[in-house]
RNA sequence: GGGUGUGUAGCUCAGUGGUAUGAGCACUACGUUGACAUCGUAGGGGUCGCUGGUUCGAUCCCAGCCACACCCACCA
């Protein structure tokens, strides 16, 4: 028995459980079937669920149990990421708390900690994601920092390394002082600011009075400066290289310097040149082999190498324009409209740093990466994203991968006494390898920084099955059918994997990436916890239920669109559930269980015949969407043929049948509605797991679970069947307008005669009894002598409004006015018409198509007209 | 500065070279029909951003413009 109320929360989660109990979402191996296989994009272990990841995963979802409905072996790999510098920020805020910093417990003491952390609060998402519905194979459930993958980790750095796409090298690097690491350039976040500009100048050496004016948003490098720079083709300046000028303060001369990167119309024309904490100033740098001179510690305060040793950069900045202004140097302050970069983690300003630091040589790992898309190997859906990831590919840098954690994958980077470096996957092979140098047994200290959290992230499409070891699973899933994920995540994952796979898997990961947008607030805000306008998806869950969400999600997914968050819709999904389950109730109540012996091609009944053609059609709709990645459009047609077509009008022209007497059509109809809703639940178990399965287990006895039900393939829509009932709907949609419009009181009994007769009529008949019936019923009418065909529907219509017996009703004055606006719109038309199939350039130039229905369309304009002047012929005296 | 995308009903958005039978929400009127008021029936509401061009025909293709997003780079 189902409860009267639809209520979400009385079965979601024991409808999940039931499913991961029983081992729902394992790929059946030895299916002969084809493989279906998605990983999961990693969340944060520190993570919790929000409106991007429901998106995200419940798109996943729908294609992965839409693919096990098709009887494919479908694994959905689930797991988490260490996410190195999220997860370090949050333990170190927890130890915080107890006054504890990290150094306080040393390296290992702090990662046992963190490993600590995660066992106990680290399943957040992965808790969540079970509520929403995913039906990820959990008993597969992989961790980057896990054994498995940390070998996997281990393996293709040693590879890369030997084959010289590993290097380490001295080199500037955006370097987050907060964390004290090194960051890649995706991890940098520019930000606009007002800004000042400083202007003022160094002296010139030797010449009493004269100075080189120039201007800086950084007085404080200063000290750090190395030369400056003017342009050969500044006429004014020009005369100034070749000599020296002295950094006041500290008095040290430098050279002025001929280099183009001085723009004579900006600034003063003359650039200092810092070679240590500027990327430009560093390339200058290279060009004119100049010392380069840091002046900031790890932590961003100024070092020794300037007179302000521990200040911060403001206070040093503050104290330098103090003693320049003293010494009479400055020239102006200007405010200046300038961006600076900020960890997009930390939010501190990102100081360019020369420090040692790893890198892999990505334009050479991006050629295959980028070979594999041009040639259609991987696909973006939509597109055009194809672009974005050239763009990015053809222009990519070197890529930092090490960072001064200590939260992530250490590096298997053993170095000798005299500092030789030994990659090997274990401290064993190391040893090995240093006996093997040295000729004798030394001590090795293994390098301390950690890779960047995305190298691990890269191997996440074979490392999660299996690799490096040969596994069933990476026989079978490797690549993987498709990535779904957003498209701020391209470069920093979908390019990373395609690298990786590339170099080691000589394979794509996946075979498509679908992209889609980002969830944004109602008023198309991005959503963050600052502005305040997040919303948690489990509120939503709780309030809606999660199918609601999930179908909210596909039904707004529209390739290429950001999506609004929209509660009333939300609202309105839910709706869309309680009608089915309503629906349900309604077929329970009129005993519809069982269609054992329900054949749905012999089915007699022509509104049978019809809900079972429209059915098929609706199936074969969702199919073709769903294949083509059009969740939208998918999720409309289900929604559609549920709302639209079995409640509104099945189930209203299944009454008469049922209050009727009509034992055999009474049954069949019984098990007609039992096949149809059963099609109803399969098509939309994808969208609406839960529903779905509780209606499913609660309706009839059941051999097969829904979620391996058989989704239908290839099925032959009876095209007939549909119009035959198509325009009974047409009919009665016009009546009730027509009473509407007429005002005619709830009481009024309209008296129908139809007349008309034809070859095919009985049939038609009969199903337009039925409508009839339930019209009598619904909208008090009486109707006599009803036999007609389809196509006379129209004309019969059309003539018996005006044969309605409604004087005194009407108002007939009304009447004749709408008909003669309809007459001028018919006969405006026919000019149009007359025009263009009077035009020869139409005539040949029009796909021939087009033609003919432009020439049915004159004909069928000029019947109607035909009968609205017999109708206003015939109302003209009332 | 380079690039991408978006302007269609009050709102959020589908869609299409052939008269926009557009969707949901919101709105108006009516409704205690034996699944459902988390509902039903009917209705109002659009010069498809602007200007040109291509075409027999443009909301759709092309060009320009305006507006709004976003991405990349840089600004001494």
């Amino acid at each position: 028995m189902l409860e009267k109320n639809y209520n979400p929360k009385d079965f979601e989660e024991k409808i999940y459980a039931d499913w991961e109990q029983s081992g729902d979402f394992m790929p059946d191996m030895h299916s002969s079937k084809d493989a279906f296989s998605i990983v999961i994009p990693p969340p944060n272990v520190t993570g919790v669920l929000h409106m991007g990841h429901a998106l995200d995963d419940t798109l996943q979802d729908i294609l992965v149990r839409y693919n096990r409905m098709l009887g494919k072996k479908v694994l959905w790999q689930p797991g988490t990421d260490h996410a190195g510098i999220a997860t370090q920020m949050v333990v170190e805020r927890n130890l915080a708390k107890e006054g504890i910093s990290r150094h306080d417990l040393g390296r290992e003491k702090f990662i046992e900690t963190v490993w600590k952390w995660k066992e106990k609060s680290g399943g957040t998402i992965c808790k969540q994601l079970r509520r929403l519905g995913a039906s990820c194979d959990w008993s597969r459930e992989r961790f980057t920092m896990d054994e498995g993958l940390s070998r996997a980790v281990r393996r293709i750095f040693v590879n890369l390394y030997k084959d010289g796409l590993i290097y380490k090298a001295k080199k500037l690097v955006n370097w987050d002082s907060k964390f004290g690491t090194a960051v890649s350039d995706l991890e940098v976040v520019q930000k606009e600011t007002v800004g000042k500009m400083y202007y003022y100048k160094y002296p010139i050496e030797g010449e009493e009075g004269q100075y080189v004016h120039i201007a800086t948003t950084r007085p404080e490098t200063m000290f750090g400066d190395t030369a400056v720079a003017i342009s050969k083709n500044n006429e004014k300046l020009k005369h100034l290289i070749g000599k020296k000028c002295i950094i006041p303060i500290i008095n040290r001369a430098i050279p002025i310097i001929a280099d183009d990167h001085a723009d004579p119309e900006k600034g003063t024309g003359a650039v200092k040149i810092t070679p240590a904490h500027d990327f430009n100033d560093f390339e200058v740098g290279k060009r004119h082999n100049l010392p380069m001179i840091n002046v900031l510690n790890l932590d961003a305060t100024l070092n020794e190498n300037t007179p302000y040793p521990g200040l911060t950069t403001q206070e040093a900045r503050a104290k330098t324009i103090e003693t320049l202004t003293q010494m009479g140097l400055m020239d102006k302050i200007e405010d200046h409209p300038m961006v600076i970069p900020y960890g997009d983690r930390s939010g501190v300003v990102i100081e360019p740093l020369m420090t040692d630091q790893w890198f892999v040589d990505a334009p050479v790992l991006a050629k295959e990466a980028i070979r594999a898309v041009e040639q259609g190997e991987m696909e973006f859906v939509p597109k055009s994203y194809e672009k974005t990831y050239f763009e990015w590919m053809r222009n990519i840098q070197p890529w930092c991968i090490s960072r001064q954690l200590w939260w992530g994958h250490q590096m298997p980077i053993w170095y000798g006494p005299d500092g030789t470096i030994f990659c090997e996957e274990s401290e064993e092979e190391a040893q090995t390898a240093a006996e093997k140098h040295y000729g004798k047994s030394v001590a090795l200290t293994r390098e301390t920084d950690v890779l960047d959290t995305w190298f691990s992230s890269g191997l996440w499409a074979f490392s999660t099955l299996g690799w490096p070891d040969k596994t069933s699973y990476l026989d079978t899933f490797y690549p993987t059918s498709v990535l779904v994920t957003g498209f701020d995540i391209i470069f920093f994952w979908v390019a990373r994997m395609m690298m990786m796979s590339m170099y080691m898997m000589k394979k794509v990961p996946f075979k498509k990436c679908y992209i889609h947008g980002l969830v944004r607030d109602e008023q198309g805000r991005k959503m963050s916890k600052s502005k305040g306008n997040t919303v948690d998806p489990m509120d939503t869950i709780e309030k809606y239920g999660a199918d609601a969400l999930r179908f909210f999600m596909a039904a707004m997914e529209t390739q290429g669109r950001d999506i609004n968050l929209n509660e009333s819709r939300i609202a309105g999904y839910r709706n869309f559930a309680t009608k089915l389950w309503n629906a349900a109730r309604f077929g329970e109540m009129n005993g519809c269980q069982g269609r054992k012996d329900f054949d749905e091609k012999t089915v007699q009944h022509p509104v049978n015949k019809w809900i079972v053609a429209k059915a098929k059609q609706a199936t074969k709709e969702v199919t073709d969407n769903l294949n083509n990645y059009r969740f939208s459009d998918a999720a409309n047609a289900v929604y559609q043929f549920v709302w639209g077509t079995f409640c509104d009008w099945y189930i209203e022209m299944i009454k008469p049948i049922f209050y009727g007497n009509n034992e055999a059509e009474k049954a069949e109809t019984k098990a007609c509605f039992a096949w149809v809703l059963d099609r109803i639940l399969v098509i939309l178990h994808p969208f609406m797991p839960f529903i779905t399965t509780e209606l499913w287990n609660n309706t009839q006895q059941r051999e097969v679970k829904l979620i391996h039900a058989a989704w239908p393939m290839a099925e032959e829509v009876n095209l007939e069947a549909i119009n035959d009932i198509d325009w009974a709907i047409d009919l009665i949609s016009a009546i009730r307008s027509l009473r509407a419009e007429m005002n005619l009181p709830a009481s009024a009994k309209l008296n129908i005669t139809l007349s008309g007769a034809g070859e095919d009529s009985r049939q038609h008949a009969a199903a337009f009894n039925t409508i009839i019936c339930s019209l009598a019923r619904l909208e008090s009418l009486s109707c006599q002598n009803v036999e007609v065909t389809p196509d006379m529907v129209q004309s019969v219509f059309k003539e018996c409004t005006m044969l309605l017996p409604l004087k005194g009703v009407i108002d007939f004055a009304a009447e004749r006015d709408r008909l003669k606006k309809e007459l001028e719109t018919l006969n405006k038309n026919l000019e149009g018409y007359a025009r263009k199939l009077s035009n020869p350039n139409f005539v040949e130039k029009a796909p021939q198509a087009v033609v003919e229905e432009e020439k049915r369309r004159q004909a069928e304009a000029l019947e109607n007209k035909a009968k609205v002047e017999k109708a206003l012929a015939r109302i003209a005296n009332f």
